[in-house]
DNA sequence: TAGTGATTGTGTTCACATTCACAAGCTACA
DNA sequence: TGTAGCTTGTGAATGTGAACACAATCACTA
């Protein structure tokens, strides 16, 4: 019962995910190794969270010694099917789409923008990014000439269900919207909204109660 | 065992907050209820945990009718202690600050922005939504006369080691950053990262491997 | 080569959360 | 008033993940 064989419960899914960045820090920091309880600290959950976790997706670990770190990144992304880039288009430009668009570490970390779209025609054929602005009336077309996978809906909030169901439409079934209210998609498709509010709410609540949390792992 | 008494789960707590937004639209939508089964609808769970959450909370339903929208809202800001607006202060005026301070909705839903501040000479003095951009220079006095709870640090990658640091020391004590790596900060600030990339990944692992969701409750 | 200190890997235990199933209670209507 | 149809509220069962504790293993040093 090791490597691979069996099933990985879904929070580890998660926790895999989340691992990877801070990975990418503690690599570019230069060191070789990092041990379970380093990483542990550093994503705030117990040691022994972090080595079941990498159970699951072999014994990757030195006793001893600890885990290493480009190893252990090129496992967690096998295991997560997560090998080549994920290519990406944007619908809206403005605020958000165009701080999307700049953001420069989306290439580093297995994504590409391949394409972003605005129904202004004053924004169509400015060039933000590695990007031109495509006109949305081509949407669905160019969506699969791209073999886009994912698309991020950055239009206000009373275009969004338009633009959601003509991404569905295309058959892209992956939507990142920061329209928070539900889009009403069909079930192959699945939509992550991103909500503030809702994070900001979580967090003072969370301030306010303070509810010390402890984390060692067996000398604390 | 019923209303308010005994502890509430974690999982539930964080529920409560995801209720919310949707209980919103229900209630400018014009219904007066809603059922388990309407709200476990909207958020994708079951509706059995719907009942169960709002009974930790106290018996709010009418068998056979449903919930009062209104009074439903009521209660779960009650019981999350979100009674007052949270008063919040935005650093950095990029896109995204940009984008938050001209967002309309934060008023309706318990948020209100008090502050802006950026460190470029030309954006200082603009209106920029409901407030006015001021020097970053003077931000912990202003965060402390303007007894801001939440910091949302929106200024580029480079700086925000020492914005969450300045932050930190004017004692506000939750903090909502676009900076993915870590930010040591201590023990008493909690900082909530909004990390793109690692939600776009896990849509698309989840969208790969379309696992069938059921969510039904008894008769499904 | 033996000893020391550190760290992983994992079987077991425990705590927590989800689901189920059904009684209790409400509305509507004849 | 009585009946039918919903919907809530909740005890009990089930499922799942987290914490623990410790054996196994490695590097390093004398």
């Amino acid at each position: 019962m090791s490597v691979g064989s069996g099933h990985i419960p879904n929070e580890t899914i998660d926790r895999l995910f989340s691992y990877l960045r801070p990975l990418m820090c503690v690599l570019n920091r230069g060191s070789v190794t990092v041990s379970s309880r380093e990483l542990a600290e550093i994503c705030t959950v117990n040691p022994s969270v972090v080595r079941k976790d990498f159970s699951y997706i072999g014994s990757l670990g030195t006793r001893g010694v600890g885990y290493n770190v480009r190893e252990l990144i090129e496992s967690i992304r096998r295991a997560l099917k997560f090998d080549n880039d994920i290519r990406i288009a944007v619908v809206g430009v403005g605020n958000i789409g165009r701080a999307l668009l700049e953001h420069p570490r989306f290439g580093f970390e297995g994504f590409k923008i391949v394409a972003a779209f605005d129904s202004s025609p004053e924004k169509v054929g400015q060039t933000v990014g590695q990007v031109t602005v495509e006109d949305a009336a081509d949407l669905e077309k160019r969506l699969q000439s791209e073999a886009v996978q994912l698309v991020i809906v950055a239009v206000p909030e009373i275009c969004a269900p338009d633009v959601a169901r003509r991404v569905g439409d295309a058959g892209v079934n992956s939507v990142l919207s920061f329209t928070p209210c539900g889009l009403a998609m069909p079930d192959n498709v699945n939509v992550t909204s991103v909500d503030l509010s809702l994070e900001m709410a979580r967090l003072v609540y969370h301030s306010c109660s303070q509810e010390g949390l402890r984390i060692g792992d067996g000398a604390a």
